[in-house]
DNA sequence: GCCAACGTTGGC
DNA sequence: GCCAACGTTGGC
């Protein structure tokens, strides 16, 4: 069992959004970042956990947990013309984008980066290094307890 | 809107 | 394969 970090920009899906859909899961289509994708297709399992992040909004933070729901797949929105993530040299035959569904489990509080960087514990998380802009990342087991169990008990 | 940081592109 | 230019991310 691993742990993942996955930034989504709530004005596009807001983990409420993501709870709203059915069976509360999402795909998480729009990755166009290798490492981000190498994450998804080669490392994540079903029933990983996951920290729901809303980025590149007025309250960056957690703001709900959730797990993997599938195994990888091909992003359908690399081969769709009018999307925005159309990848025109991605073909069915040989796919270049794969993704995994997220099942919302529930909110939480909202905890801002800032106090995700006031502890300690977590100045290790790769989320929080200087210079990142991964959209997945990888949480260790011991940053997933410190975040469950003090900043996200009731 | 700013800007640091980093990934990608493409000429050579 | 190098590396400058460019584009994107994302907190502030």
């Amino acid at each position: 069992m691993n742990y993942w970090l996955m930034k989504s920009e709530p004005g596009e899906c807001s983990i409420d959004d993501a709870l709203a859909m059915p069976a509360a899961t999402v795909a998480w289509t729009g990755v166009r970042n290798y490492q981000a994708r190498n994450f998804m297709r080669d490392a994540m399992s079903v029933g990983d956990g996951v920290l729901f992040y809303h980025s590149s909004c007025a309250e960056p933070g957690i703001a709900g947990l959730a797990e993997v729901a599938s195994p990888p797949y091909p992003d359908p929105t690399q081969f769709d013309a009018a999307s925005k993530y159309y990848d025109a040299s991605a073909k069915p035959e040989s796919p270049r984008w794969m993704l995994v569904d997220v099942r919302a489990i529930r909110r939480t509080r909202l905890v801002p980066i800032a106090e995700l960087r006031a502890q300690p514990e977590l100045s290790e998380m790769a989320v929080l290094k200087r210079g990142n802009r991964l959209s997945i990342t990888p949480v260790t087991a011991a940053q997933w307890a410190v975040i469950a169990a003090r900043l996200l008990a009731p």
